[in-house]
DNA sequence: TGTTTTTTGTACTATTTTGTATAATAATCA
DNA sequence: TGATTATTATACAAAATAGTACAAAAAACA
């Protein structure tokens, strides 16, 4: 995961950390969107002066995808490992979400919520390349809960008849109204409540 | 519901009806969200010019905050009626969701989603009117759908040990999910079938 | 008819914002 | 050591953007 393999090339070498500085530019991104994050608070944020910020990442709008990039890597990750490390679906439906919530608040307690569904869709009206990322993360959150779906199945913790797609999206539909009510100013008592009792609903024996 | 009447007053009269200036900021602000959305654009959009219009909304940012007040006390009226037309509850909550998937596309076509989950949400971490304002129009329409639910245990169609303010939170949480993904490129045909999946589960004998 | 009042229209200002020119700097290579 | 190369730092340029000054216009009022 370090594409800053320290090769030594010629010239000047560089005073930063290149995926520490994307992680940067992550978080003030996340913070405030794409348009609303100048590059005055990125170049501070990430420790690099302005020329050096477009000499290593071509311009705003590429830093930005490489930051939702790697945004959405690691929440993929996160979500992957709490809903496979969980045999039973129920408590794997629960991690899934207590992940999530930690993730929707920064380390100084900032309501955040997730940057795909409380930013990036902001932007997606009038950038379709921002559109399109958006929209592949999001199915690829939908094919990663699919995955731990159809093992359910296979485990009968949920009907044979079950339509594994559909009832994936319903479970990534309570990410996007965690990650809004969040943001939104909710209260993480009352996050915590929605999580487990829609955890509790999506495995009640009727749901198909 | 007509701020503009027309108790004529001294002084040169105004070009422009000022719920439908009110509603074409609407428009505009759904779209792009505050910030992204420029005054130019505004402007235009409402056919008032700039001083005409800091007359008559004071600032920007007054202007979106009665844009979003509009907003949400439209999308609030067609919610209750939805929901209080049909006696049965599976078929109110079809019936809401498909109305905000209506309002989630402008006559154009385009996926514009809601402008509380889509577009607000973004600006609220760094703005306390917004948040303020967000965070009650959330809670308003919890509360809306809360009464329904009422009703539905009344009619024997829920249980009676039915947490009510959690569970309405969970049937407004698929309209944030259905407000993402539209933004985020899902199809409309995905959409339907994820509203009516979630309205089919929400209503399945165990749900508490 | 002339005064008062409010809105309009044009043009402007101050600030913010993205992106860059240029020279100094620090490394490798021959 | 001197040439080459890549990065840094300062400063700047061009465009966009929120908000406003001011005079002309259009109404009511006396």
């Amino acid at each position: 995961m370090r594409s800053s393999t320290k090769i030594r090339t010629r010239g000047r070498p560089r005073k930063f950390d290149s995926n520490v500085a994307i992680e940067a530019a992550k978080n003030a991104f996340l913070r405030k969107g794409y348009s609303n994050t100048t590059l005055d608070e990125l170049s501070t944020a990430m420790g690099i002066n302005r020329p050096s910020l477009y000499g290593a990442f071509t311009d705003k709008e590429t830093l930005y995808q490489k930051a939702l990039e790697t945004y959405a890597g690691k929440m993929a990750l996160l979500f992957r490992d709490s809903l496979e490390g969980e045999p039973d679906l129920h408590k794997a439906l629960r991690k899934l979400y207590a992940v999530a919530l930690d993730a929707y608040y920064t380390r100084d307690g900032e309501a955040v919520g997730c940057m795909v569904a409380c930013t990036a869709v902001t932007e997606a009206v009038d950038n379709p390349a921002i559109l399109q990322q958006t929209k592949s993360v999001i199915e690829g959150i939908d094919e990663l809960v699919a995955r731990r779906v159809a093992r359910a199945i296979t485990d009968k913790q949920l009907p044979k008849n079950t339509n594994v797609r559909l009832y994936s999206r319903l479970v990534v539909g309570v990410l996007h109204s965690l990650a809004i009510r969040c943001r939104a100013g909710a209260s993480r008592k009352i996050l915590d409540e929605i999580a487990t009792e829609s955890a509790a609903l999506l495995t009640s024996r009727i749901a198909r």
